[in-house]
DNA sequence: CATGAATGAGGATTCATTCAT
DNA sequence: TATGAATGAATCCTCATTCAT
C-alpha cells in the first residue's frame, strides 16, 4: 500500500498533497448531490474528471479513509472560522452567541460541505479509528462550557444543565441547516444568514430569564 | 406479484399480517445496528431469521416499500403516545411541554424504533411518493403552533419567531436521541427520562422572558 | 402431479376444462402484450383475475406445458378457419389463394393469437417432445403441396420449385403481419385486409408466368 | 462506469477492443443456441470463457448495450457484403436480384449471427431508442424502391404494389433461413446456396408477367 | 378444488479493491 | 505516478415450482 493517512507523517509531495486535494472535493460535491448511500468511488473519480477509480485507491487507502479525510477537511474549515470568533468574543455569552451566528453563517456558505458531513457521519457506521471522535459529542461539550461560562457570568440563581443547552444549541443549528436544504423549493425557505441571531436570540433569553420567585413553576 | 401496499387492498391474511410484523421489527434491529448505508434485504432477512431473501420480496414489492412500512410503523407508534398528552394538555404552554416530555420519553423506550426513523429519513434520497412528506418539516409545523400558541398565552411583549423556536426544540430532541445513542458506552450517558422535563425548562423559560426594559440588550 | 396432457386422457370435467380455457386466454393477452421474455406465470394469473400462481400449475404441469397448449389451441383456431377454405375451393390455384387470403383475414381478427403465437415460437428453444412438430415445417409442407398442383393444373413448362415458393408464401404472410404490428402507429399502416388478394395475385402471377422462348432468361 | 456507447467518444484500448469482440462473439452463439429468452449474461459469460458476470458488465454498461452491439456489428458485417452487390447491379432488375442471392449467400455462411440478429430483434420489447429503427421496416423500403425501379424498368402495364412485393421478398428471405435452421437434421436440408437464384426467379416472374388480355383473371 | 406460503435459484447490476504494467 | 483490467462479492428483484392445508 501506497497512501499513508496514519499519525506518524512522511512528507507529501505537491503533486500528492494537490490530488487528494482534487479527490476530497469531488467526494465532497458528490456526497452532497447524491448522498452517501449513492455515492461510489466510480462516481467521485467521474466528478473529479478522473479517468480511472485506481487512482482514488492509489492515494487513499481506502473508502473509509476517504470519507474520513472528508470529515477532517469540512471540519477544518469550519474550525477555522467559527473558532477565531469565538475565541475573539468578549464574554462567554458573546462568545455563544458567536459560536451560533459563526456557524450558522457557515453553514449558508458552504451548503455542500455541510450536506457532505452531514451524509457521512448519518451514511457510515463502522468507526475508522476510536480517535476519530465524535463530532456532537465534541461540539456538544465545547459549547456546553460556553453555556456554563455565560450562565456564571450573568450570576443566574438557577441555572440550567449547560450540557442540556448545548445539545438544544446543537440540534437547533443542525435543524436549521436541515431545514434549508429541504425548504429550498418552498415559499418560504429558511433564510439562515438572519437565522444566527434569531437563535442566539432564543438561547439568551433562556440563560437570561430569571425565575419569578413567586410564579407557579 | 403478491405483496400489496396500494389503494385498492386486499384482505391480510394471519401469517401475511404475521410475517410483515417480523420483517419490520427485524428491518428496525438492522438499521438501528447498521444504518440506512449498510442495511441490505439480506441483513435484514438473516436479523429476522428468515433463511431466504426472496422471503422479504414475497412480503413487500421492494425494499423502499418495507422502509416506508418501517417508517408508518414507528411513526404510528410514536404519534399514539405523544398525541393524546398533547391534546390533553391545558393550555399551549403545557402542551408543548407535554409535547418535548413525551416524545423523549417515548424515544426513551424506542431507542431502535427512532434510530431506523432517523437513517430512514436521512439515508434515502429517492423519495417514494410526493406526499410522503419530511417527518421534521411536519412536526416543525406542529411544534410552531404550540409554540405560537403559548407566546400568546403568556401574552409576551417581544416574542420570538415561533417557528425559529420549533426548529430549535425538534433539533434539542433530536440530539438528545442522538446523544444517548452515541454515549451508550459513556460515562456520563444521557438520561433520556430525565432530560424531557429539563430541555422543557429551558424552552419554557425563553418563551416566558420579557427584555429588561433598560438592559444591555 | 394432478394436471396431465399427455396422449392418452382421463375425462376433464366441466370447472377443469373452463378453467384451462380462462388460463389459456389470459397467457393469450400476456403474450401478445408484453412478450414472451416478459411474461411470467404470475402475471398470467394475474391477467385471469386468479389471486394465485399456484392455481395455474394446479391446471398445467409446468410453464411450457400451458405454452404447448396456447400454441395447440391458436393452431386449431387458425386450422378451423383456413382449413375449409382451403379445401372448398375449386382447384389448386383457387386453393393456394384461398389459403393466403383466409390465412390473413383470420390473422387481421386475430392479432392477440398470432402475436402469442408468435412469441412462443421465437421465444422458446426447448423442445417439449418431438411431436412438437414446427409449425412453419409444417406449413410449408402444405403449402408446397397447394403449389405442385398449381403449377399442374397451369402446365407451365418450366415449373418453380414448389417448396421454394412455400416458402417465399409463408414468408409474405409472417412479414405482413409482423409488419401490421409494428406499424401500428405508422402513417401508412398495413391493411391486412386488402393485403391477402395482392399477395396472392404476387405469387398467381409468378405460377402463371410463361418464360419467353427468346428471352434473355 | 467504464463502458460507454455515448455520444462523445473515448480512444478504446486494444485490450478492451478486444475483450468487447470476444463477448459479443459469445453474445452471437448463446443467443443463436439458446434463444433470447434463455440467454443472460452468465451463460454469455460462461460461453466466452469468463470467470465472472461482472467482466461483461464492465465492458458494456447494460445488457441492452450489449444486445445493440451485437446488432450493430451483425448488421454491418450484412451491409458490407451485400450493400456493393446491389449497388454494383446494371439495373434495379439486377439489383433486386443482387439483393436476394446476397443475403442468402451472406446468411448461408454467417448462420449464427444471423439467428442472433433474429432473436434480438423479435425477443426484446423495450426499444433502447427510437433512432434503433426496425432492421425490417429498413429492409422493406429499400427492397420496395427496387421493386418499383424493376417494374418501370421492365414497362409492365399494371404493376404491383411495390411494398407488397418487397414484404414477401423479405419474409422469403427471413423464411428460408429459419427453414434452414430447423432442418438442419432433415433429410432434406434447404441448400441456401442454391436458394437465392431459385428465390429471385420466383419474383423476376411475378414482376415480369403480364396478363393476357383474354385471360380467366 | 383452491390458495397462500415458502423456497431457492437465477436474473442484471454496482462496487471496492487488487494488480500488472 | 498513473491507469486500465479484472475480480468476486453483494445489491435488489423475479420467478417457477412445491407443499400443506
Amino acid at each position: 500500500m501506497h497512501a499513508d493517512n496514519g499519525a506518524a507523517m512522511r512528507e507529501r509531495t505537491f503533486t500528492e498533497v494537490a490530488r487528494r486535494d482534487q479527490i476530497v472535493r469531488a467526494a465532497i460535491s458528490t456526497l452532497a448531490e447524491l448522498g452517501y448511500a449513492e455515492t461510489s468511488l466510480g462516481k467521485i473519480a467521474r466528478t473529479a474528471g478522473l479517468s480511472s477509480v485506481g487512482m482514488i485507491s492509489y492515494y487513499f487507502d481506502s473508502k473509509a479513509d476517504l470519507m474520513a479525510e472528508v470529515r477532517t477537511t469540512v471540519l477544518a474549515g469550519a474550525e477555522a472560522e467559527v473558532g477565531p470568533r469565538v475565541r475573539g468574543a468578549p464574554g462567554k455569552l458573546a462568545a455563544l452567541r458567536a459560536y451560533i451566528e459563526a456557524s450558522l453563517e457557515y453553514i449558508a456558505g458552504h451548503t455542500a460541505e455541510m450536506a457532505a458531513l452531514f451524509e457521512i457521519s448519518s451514511g457510515r457506521r463502522t468507526r475508522v479509528e476510536s480517535t476519530e471522535e465524535d463530532i456532537e459529542a465534541v461540539s456538544v461539550r465545547i459549547v456546553a462550557e460556553l453555556v456554563a461560562g455565560a450562565q456564571e457570568e450573568l450570576g443566574i440563581p438557577d441555572p440550567l444543565d449547560p450540557r442540556v443547552v448545548a445539545r438544544a444549541v446543537r440540534g437547533a443549528i443542525r435543524t436549521a441547516t436541515a431545514a434549508r436544504v429541504q425548504e429550498e423549493g418552498s415559499a418560504h425557505p429558511v433564510d439562515l444568514s438572519r437565522e444566527g441571531p434569531r437563535i442566539a436570540d432564543l438561547f439568551e433569553r433562556s440563560l437570561r430569564f430569571v425565575p419569578d420567585p413567586g410564579g407557579s413553576r
